[in-house]
DNA sequence: GCAAAAGTGTTAGAGATACACCCATGT
DNA sequence: ACATGGGTGTATCTCTAACACTTTTGC
């Protein structure tokens, strides 16, 4: 073993995950009563510490899957919670993820283990510690990210509709897009390839299924242009 | 005390700063020799460990003021580094910073206690650890922010000219844009005061200077709309 | 007068918005 | 047939890109 940093204080390091879903109606987060002490019992994000031998990726990774039963899952750090006081029994650093799950494929796996509850993103009960502070700060990450990368296809199963996508979005910015322009902008950016059959069950008439175009995907994540009217205005 | 979280491994917590300043040349980075061991007197990023009653923006901001005197800098917390042997000396977390300066106000406060330098962005030495990564990534961090946030004015001096404006983003994009769309878009933005007097030394007929709108620039840090030409192509 | 850099003007084209209209289908 | 939501068409307007042109001043 190397030798140490002395007179360095050692903290606890752990990750929380903010889970997003979307039902069709509504966009939501996965939340989790509380296991350990203190304050077990109560809402909370779905975290964990970071182990010995495991970056803090692979953490969010295995805390994701061992909820959910999912892997390969869209995963982002985007901020590090560092308040000395931020965790009442002792100070623990909490490094900060969003995931975008399709909340279909989640259903599948579902345990409950972890007492695990989708809750709509504008009414959800109190959380410990800061967590409502990371839930407001990953919204807002969201939205940013959202304006000019592709990753809310994440949040959608394998096949979907334009009416969807776009619900979805509207629901993302608190603020609603004008259909035709929508489409138009959507399937400019080349992403999607459209289906055979239909969903029937929004409509009479039906509205085509896409898929999205995964060869293009990594490539082209940053081809979303002005999908979002005036991203300026909103964020 | 309260109690402790048991059998959780506590690790040590630094924060690095990349140090961004701009001579009207080159975007620079300032860079220190590295006074601890290991590796001691190699070249590293500036940084230091998070100490018990402070939280990372502020340990960050008292290890910038150490290097540099300066106070109330723009900094920006962007990513966490995590990996388990990323330090070669015991585990460390560090969690990264950027920070935009202005080089001159900077050289009023140098200290040599740290043997800092300036290094062109694209041409700098080899860095300790993951520094180097760091560094890649808050120069794209930078970059993505700045097409959407007025922040580049953080790396010039008080009055300073369009031309020497533009010259920054055309190294901050590694682009160069029409002068007629940049001076219009920028003045599009109300941000800008023009002053009375020119700055002589470029050229002969001499450029107006302008002073932020520091009262705007608060609400107004994200109206910059597309003063990058195809922000989607370069990032 | 000429060179050099600052700054203005102009035009063609692309893209965005708004809104009207057509389409397909279940009842 | 008609109501309903999906999807298309289109006129208008704004913004952008490109580039030509004018201005100012030192030499």
């Amino acid at each position: 073993m190397a030798a140490k940093y002395s007179n360095q204080s050692r903290y606890t390091v752990a990750v929380d995950c903010i889970v997003f879903g979307y039902d069709g109606q509504n966009l939501k987060i996965l939340l989790v009563k509380r296991a350990l002490t203190p304050l077990k019992g109560r809402w909370s994000l779905m975290g964990g510490f970071v182990a010995k031998n495991e970056s803090a990726d692979q953490a969010a990774s295995r805390i994701l899957a061992s909820l959910t039963g999912l892997k390969d899952v869209y995963q982002e750090q985007f901020y590090t919670f560092t308040d000395p006081g931020r965790d009442s029994q002792e100070r623990t650093i909490s490094i900060a993820y969003f995931s975008l799950i399709d909340i279909k494929k989640y259903k599948e796996f579902i345990s409950d283990a972890y007492h695990a509850e989708w809750f709509s993103i504008k009414d959800f009960p109190n959380l410990i510690f800061d967590h409502e502070e990371m839930v407001k700060t990953a919204k807002k990450r969201l939205q940013y990210k959202a304006t000019s990368h592709a990753i809310l296809f994440e949040l959608l199963p394998d096949k979907f509709t334009l009416p969807l996508l776009q619900s979805l979005f509207e629901d993302v910015y608190e603020s609603s897009f004008d259909k035709g322009n929508f489409s138009r902008k959507m399937l400019s950016t080349g992403l999607l390839l459209k289906q055979r059959d239909k969903d029937k069950t929004g409509s009479k008439k039906g509205a085509y299924f896409y898929k999205l175009d995964r060869k293009n995907y990594q490539q082209n994540l940053h081809k979303i242009l002005k999908l979002v009217p005036n991203p300026n205005s909103i964020l």
